[in-house]
RNA sequence: GCCGGGGUGGCGGAAUGGGUAUACGCAGGGGACUUAAAAUCCCCCGGGAGCAAUCCCAUGCGGGUUCGAAUCCCGCCCCCGGCACCA
């Protein structure tokens, strides 16, 4: 129907026509002066990429286009938007690659950046190229640095030698985020536990916040259930059973409660116990449980093989396989140790404890499945009320009494397994009779009198280890010194810069490369001014990440971390859209470091995101992509042939942005035909401009019926629908080849705009617009007046079956529907000889006629 | 095992304060234009029966509530993701 009046629709020219029109105009480029200016801010934030050698991949070009999408609408409304992007080009990935190709990283990451933001602006991200960064950049690890310094001045950041997480392949350390299943996550080997000193961030002294503080955020229901997971609360309470081994004379001892010495918990060495810790007069071995009313179940104690008071609790004849076995335990590695199908295995240590509830001796053993890194690294064993004690008792031959009763059962009621329902408590002495949580309440008040309990909260959250013994990382900014111990790096003196080595090649002794390099680690003390030794780990790349968002707008500001005018007025980050295999690494970093910082006084928000949203996933033919299935999609092409509009259309309209979909590489088409039809509308419209307007109410009506609709959408991301939305009104308005005017287009083009921007501002200029569509709030103004229908199609049932269709005014009285009903033939039919027992009416829906 | 999310045509997916299931698009079929092809445009497109009007069946499975259920309730099955010997 086109009359070919106008030229086609060339996307590769559109396109980079106003790729070109924004970089020299600066379209989206603040300068520090624009952004301390802005009436209105909007921080949009997308999770800055890795800059990979194969180039942006279809992950992220979705993710990019579905926050660019947000952030051309905030923009459209008139909103000051800030969107910037940077690279995460410090760590083990880079490094592993550089290895791979033999180049050194500092050569090709620049490299990399380079042709990942020549595909940035390809796709037509709406980015503030004036605020990127680097995090390799010693411009911005100083800063990384200084947080860690930071930390260190408030406690947060200690050095300690604990169980860690030792890839045999990265040849490193990893934080317990980062191994997933007890493999890897970068290189998915088995992990080895190891016992080295690292530095560790005090993340567990937070973990009721991280937790609480998700009342107020409004985040992604499954990122947020995965970081309740990972906190992993749990209440309880800790109960002491005092240590009565047969060689340690109990005599003259009248009431051992009367002088329990408790050994609390140090949560930066484990137990405080052996020869750097007075053994007290009568010891008590600490245990968590969530259980306190199965105490008088509590047959016999397990210590976790790895828990130092083993040392120091097992007797003499019982060494020997005590040893045994704790040296075959620390040879598993994790996977294999945590088997929940594997048999139960153990050792007893020849010591007793006394049970507090009952006063009996119990054995104490040590077994694997006891872990060191939760609780108190000991457990009270209640084989008749827990199943994995209950399979250690069976195995070993210990006795399992009942102590709770559940339904039917009572006292005497044999148990053939675990019984781990609610019920009333029985052989428990006084406390018979109780629910389990009546129990729970007064046996922790009883015990706590004789000084034997406590309640307690527990966290499944483990500190982060940040020391890596690699070498493409910032260096951690400590000196070690004879004289002075820990010595921090003076602020003055950051950046430590990361020496330029050409073998960085990782080895499996345990340290760093850069322990090779003397010439670099050989220094003086800043304290003390006598021979130092720099620190030769470097930190995580999940530093680097936990705080970019963060120096963003202060990128301007060599002389400080954040500009603090800056930082007031756009942070926190208003929406913030990336990946849920963050959901426990970066997002909860970040959240944490934030948290810090706002309690050292650096900023005056604790939540570095209100918003966060998870997008879904691509897949191709059902399936992951991923080089050894081939399916992996190539976006240069595919943008080549049919431009970035027509592929970020396609995408946002592929499925829910936050459920993903499946890619099809036929399915462009459709998307592409669209764009090709709107082309072809409004320049028809502008042909025919002269010919003046022509108002079509059924179209009109269309129209804000589709404002309305794409309105409520797109800020929530609902893109595939809204896309639908304005697919259908194009339809309508070329419906029968009838040529569309100007004032039933134009609307058209901003609400296309957030998704095609290139069409959208040529569009909008070839119809006399001389500013760009995204200046100056363009998004069109829905009128409910004019959405209204004046006419509705009413469904008719007879008894809740479908029978007909009625066409009448909005409104319409039941009386009126009915006649209309009536006539029509096929309800008539069905309504001949039956008796009408309930007319069921929904105004401007539907009539029922229920018939007997 | 626990916690999320999901299961609708050949395919991606619409529709959940219950009210015309299958919008929008892909793929497929038919037609127009063309010397031809591409492009474009028009029509058809869940399954079954029927010349047709129309009827029956269908939203993972089995029950229930209701005039009426993809949507609510009870009991299951399957897929994706998180946690998992966490006491």
């Amino acid at each position: 129907m086109s009359n070919h009046r106008h030229t086609p629709y060339s996307a590769a020219e559109v396109e980079r026509k106003w790729q070109d029109q924004w970089e020299r105009r600066g379209s989206n480029a603040y300068t520090r002066e624009q952004l301390a200016a802005a009436r209105d801010p909007y921080y949009n934030l997308m999770m800055f990429p890795y800059p990979s050698a194969e180039g942006l991949h279809v992950g992220n070009i979705y993710a990019f286009t579905g926050a660019d999408v947000h952030a051309r609408y905030q923009r459209l409304r008139g909103k000051d938007v800030f969107q910037p992007i940077g690279f995460d080009a410090f760590g083990i990935h880079s490094e592993n690659f550089a290895l791979k190709v033999g180049i050194h990283p500092m050569d090709l990451i620049p490299r990399n950046v380079a042709n990942f933001t020549r595909q940035l602006r390809r796709i037509g991200g709406m980015f503030d190229w004036n605020h990127t960064v680097d995090t390799t950049d010693p411009a911005y690890y100083r800063w990384t640095q200084w947080i860690f310094l930071q930390l260190l001045k408030a406690g947060l950041a200690v050095r300690k030698k604990a169980p860690v997480n030792w890839c045999p392949s990265c040849k490193t350390v990893l934080a317990n985020e980062q191994v997933i299943q007890g493999r890897c996550e970068r290189c998915d080997s088995l992990v080895e536990p190891r016992s080295i000193a690292q530095w560790f961030f005090k993340i567990s002294d937070f973990a009721e916040r991280l937790l609480e503080n998700h009342r107020f955020i409004d985040w992604s229901e499954s990122t947020r259930k995965a970081q309740i997971n990972w906190i992993g609360r749990s209440e309880g309470a800790e109960l002491a059973f005092p240590v009565v081994t047969p060689w340690q004379a109990l005599e003259g001892v009248a009431d051992p409660f009367a002088e329990l010495t408790r050994i609390w918990r140090d949560s930066s060495t484990g137990i405080a116990a052996g020869e750097d810790a007075p053994v007290p007069q009568l010891p008590c071995v600490p245990v968590y449980t969530t259980r306190p009313d199965t105490v008088f179940g509590a047959t016999y104690m397990v210590l976790a093989p790895e828990n130092p008071l083993v040392d120091w609790i097992t007797t003499p004849d019982q060494r020997a396989e005590v040893d045994a076995y704790r040296s075959s335990v620390a040879q598993l590695d994790l996977v294999s140790r945590q088997k929940i199908e594997k048999t139960k295995t153990g050792v007893f240590t020849g010591a007793y404890c006394l049970n507090p509830a009952t006063e009996a001796r119990i054995p104490v053993w040590i077994a694997d499945y006891v872990l060191m890194g939760y609780g108190t690294g000991a457990i009270m064993a209640v084989p008749g009320h827990d199943e994995r004690d209950f399979d250690f008792a069976h195995e070993f031959d210990l006795p399992i009494p009942r102590v709770i009763a559940g339904p039917g059962q009572d006292a005497s009621t044999p148990l053939t397994e675990a019984f781990t329902g609610d019920g009333t408590l029985v052989n428990s002495g006084q406390f018979d009779g109780l629910t389990v949580e009546e129990g729970i309440v007064q046996i922790v008040e009883w015990l706590a009198e004789k000084g034997a309990a406590e309640s307690q909260v527990n966290y499944r959250l483990n500190d982060w280890c940040i020391s890596r013994q690699r070498y493409w990382g910032p260096p951690i900014p400590v000196i070690y010194c004879e004289e002075c111990g820990v010595a921090p790096v003076p602020e003055d003196d950051l950046p430590v810069v990361l020496p330029r080595i050409e073998d960085f090649k990782p080895d499996d002794t345990g340290v760093s490369p850069l322990a090779r390099v003397v010439e670099w680690y050989r220094t003086v003390c800043p304290s003390c001014g006598g021979e130092g030794r720099r620190e030769t780990d470097v930190s995580d790349t999940f530093l680097d990440s936990s705080w970019y968002f963060l120096r963003y707008p202060s990128t301007d500001r060599s002389d400080v971390p954040l500009d603090p005018e800056l930082t007031g007025s756009w942070l926190p980050v208003d929406c913030y859209i990336g990946g849920n295999e963050h959901a426990v690494l970066h997002l909860m970093y970040a959240r944490f470091i934030t948290m810090a910082l706002h309690d050292l006084g650096h900023l005056d928000f604790e939540e570095p995101f209100s918003k966060f949203r998870a997008h879904g996933l691509i897949v191709r033919g059902g399936a992951k992509m991923s080089k050894s299935r081939g399916n992996v999609i190539v976006p240069d092409p595919i943008i080549e042939e049919y431009g970035a509009d027509a592929f970020r259309l396609y995408l946002m309209f592929l499925g829910p942005f936050e459920e993903g979909g499946d890619y099809r590489d036929e399915g462009i088409h459709g998307p592409f035909g669209f764009l090709n039809r709107l082309w072809d509308a409004v320049l028809t419209a502008v042909d025919r401009d002269h010919e003046g307007p022509r108002p079509d109410p059924e179209v009109e009506r269309k129209l804000h019926q589709t404002i309305q609709q794409v309105t409520g959408q797109v800020p929530e991301l609902q893109y595939n629908t809204a896309i639908a939305a304005l697919m259908e009104y194009l339809n309508q308005v070329r419906a029968g080849g009838r040529t569309p005017c100007r004032a039933e287009v134009e609307p058209l083009i901003p609400m296309v705009a957030p998704f095609a921007p290139h069409i959208a501002e040529e569009l909008w200029s070839r119809l006399g617009h001389v500013d760009s569509v995204f200046e100056g709030g363009n998004w069109p103004e829905f009128d409910p007046e004019k959405a209204r229908h004046v006419s509705v199609t009413m469904a008719v049932q007879v008894s809740g079956k479908l029978r007909g269709t009625i066409l009448g005014p909005v409104g319409m009285s039941q009386e009126r529907a009915e006649a209309l009903a009536r006539e029509e033939e096929n309800v008539a039919r069905h309504l001949e000889g039956k008796e009408i027992r309930k007319v069921v009416f929904v105004p401007d829906r539907l009539l029922n006629f229920v018939v007997g």
